[in-house]
DNA sequence: TGCTGGCACTCGGCTGCGGTGAGTGCCAAG
DNA sequence: CTTGGCACTCACCGCAGCCGAGTGCCAGCA
């Protein structure tokens, strides 16, 4: 067990090593904080921090630089959430307004919370899967050819053409229209699976075939893994990162282009609350010098999707979180209106 | 005017420092390239080629790498666009078909041209204005709340919230529908502001108001510059520029994030046919180093929109030309099918 | 037992220096 | 106009030496 003390120089390493990205040493730190013992003390700290693995010394004669599981003490036990100011809430909310749909949502999110945390951030869709129907259209292009159009409460649009083996009459596609929507309409997408099973039983035997095929087209876009979407942004940021970078940013740019990478990142972050990712507890190795910290977020309690930030492991933590967590807030606000 | 060696020499070195990446000297180029003559020779060809302005040093006693003059010439006068070969072909073709919208078709493209080139690939949404309106379909989410729904004869689909003065009734909503799409159903978007003018006229009063916010709300959509989406790819391509980079590719980087530089870029281009900026022909600053390659695509005869790479000026210009134009033409045929 | 000042030691990073070689410009001869 | 020869330039490389921040250890003190 570490004493209060040593805790007090660890949160010291941290902060003193996010600040100024080079390793600390003992003098400096007890010159800039008020540890009240002198630099032979905190280097006998230090010792006993090494020996625990929560720092590190690049070589030997060297300041210390926290490893990933000093990084993770330091955000379980030593930091809190850095709250938002009332300026910064009122920029947020600014921002976020009057974006006239979803993707412009999305889109200023994600420049926002780029701009905020000074990081690469990724902003998720809302899932279709977690959303409310809300509207189930379906248009005749041509006699045999039919666009499915599904739009969730969050203001999601898919739309998919759907080729059907025999042409559909107007007024069969109004009928099929008409019932689709009393039935899914204002349920859980998630639930229409369930919801339509039957529902080629109530047609004539000649369109039942187009009205499984319109079906089966429209579970297909609701299978979780393909109907996810993401956008990410602030990427200029990572080249701030270290000085010896082309071998660090590569691997990193490389994952953030892997949607399916980024899309398993965040599926492994709690549903609730705010995860932190530090290091190597992300599985994808090229990030595995980075801290992804990423909530969930939603129009009310439940979340639909998640956001966050991809960093250097050398980040603000309790700023970092307290951005993200405001931004989620307020998105989900936004959501809800629209 | 140079003589034919002379510009036999510039083809050389371009081709030589696009390969190695490293300024090529006289010597070198005559074991390379059988010009006939001897490096004294080609010495002299290249002081008269750095006298015009074709090529640099950059330092004394160092070989030539061509300016953005040389690359000028050489992608006018001395390079021919390399055609993909069979296999490529097909290759892009299953890359590109089984798209099942129009984001993954944009999706897909993105990634095949960065991959195709080794560059960072910019694909333009198609044009709203540029399209033909497939359906405008009108939704009623609350009684005083519409949604907009534009569908393309393209793909695209776009969506606006309108919130109403006044409550509009399902049978009214219907009638609007009905009379917008038989008006704008199968003519081109650029047309719409003009054939919906007198819409409101052919409303009861109390309607009218409504009326009018669906149309300013529609037009809005349609206002260029606003209407423009893009996406890219390839990024961490960039890390592949020169070894020297945070301060190559941090500007490069931010520019591409602005989509309103990239519109702009891409805006400049011709609209027909193959442009290619070189180097400090893009008017914007960060992207001074870079080259764009870049060309406009659509499903007919009519470019609907563009897409290109940008890349090193130092890039391999006749096969990548080749490669923008071959996915170009691809993508409008899968456009064209949809 | 724990803190402190002192001290010898380590080692990465910076600086200065000469050698090397690719590449050049110029010139006189073919 | 081309060519071989020649002197010159200069970036790059490896090496040696210095500097200083930072460490670990130890003896003394509360």
């Amino acid at each position: 067990m570490l004493s209060e003390r040593r805790l007090e120089v660890l949160r010291a390493i941290v902060q003193d090593y996010v600040g100024t990205e080079e390793p600390v040493g003992s003098k400096a730190l007890t010159e800039r904080h008020k540890l009240g013992v002198s630099p032979a003390t905190v280097r006998n700290d230090m010792a006993a921090l090494e020996e625990e693995g929560y720092i590190a010394q690049p070589h030997t004669s060297a300041g210390r630089i926290p490893t990933d599981k000093g990084y993770r003490l330091f955000v379980d036990k030593l930091a809190a959430v850095k709250p938002m100011t009332p300026p910064e809430r009122r920029a947020i909310q600014n921002f976020l307004e009057g974006a006239v749909d979803l993707d412009d949502v999305v889109g200023r999110t994600v420049r926002l919370l780029a701009q905020l945390t000074r990081q690469v951030a990724v902003v998720q869709y809302p899932s279709l899967t977690r959303s409310t129907v809300r509207h189930v259209e379906l248009l005749s292009l041509a006699p045999a050819r039919v666009m499915l159009v599904l739009i969730t409460d969050t203001g999601r649009v898919e739309q998919r053409m759907v080729d059907c083996p025999v042409p559909f009459g107007e007024t069969s596609l109004a009928d099929l229209r008409a019932r689709l929507n009393s039935r899914v309409a204002g349920r859980r997408f998630a639930d229409v699976p369930r919801l339509v099973e039957d529902l080629p039983e109530a047609f004539d035997l000649e369109d039942r075939g187009t009205v499984s095929t319109v079906l089966s087209t429209l579970l297909e876009t609701l299978v979780e893994e393909n109907e996810e979407r993401l956008m990410i942004g602030g990427t200029a940021n990572l080249t701030r990162f270290g000085h010896d970078f082309p071998l660090t940013i590569r691997p990193v740019l490389e994952a953030l282009e892997e949607q399916v990478v980024l899309l398993k990142l965040l599926g492994e972050a709690k549903d609730s609350g705010m995860t932190v990712r530090i290091g190597h507890e992300n599985a994808h190795e090229g990030l595995s010098s980075t801290s992804v910290v990423s909530v969930g977020y939603g129009s009310g309690g439940e979340a639909v999707a998640k956001l966050g930030v991809v960093g250097p492991t050398r980040m603000d933590y309790p700023g970092t979180m307290g951005a993200v967590r405001a931004v989620a807030r307020y998105v989900g606000q936004i959501l809800a209106e629209s």
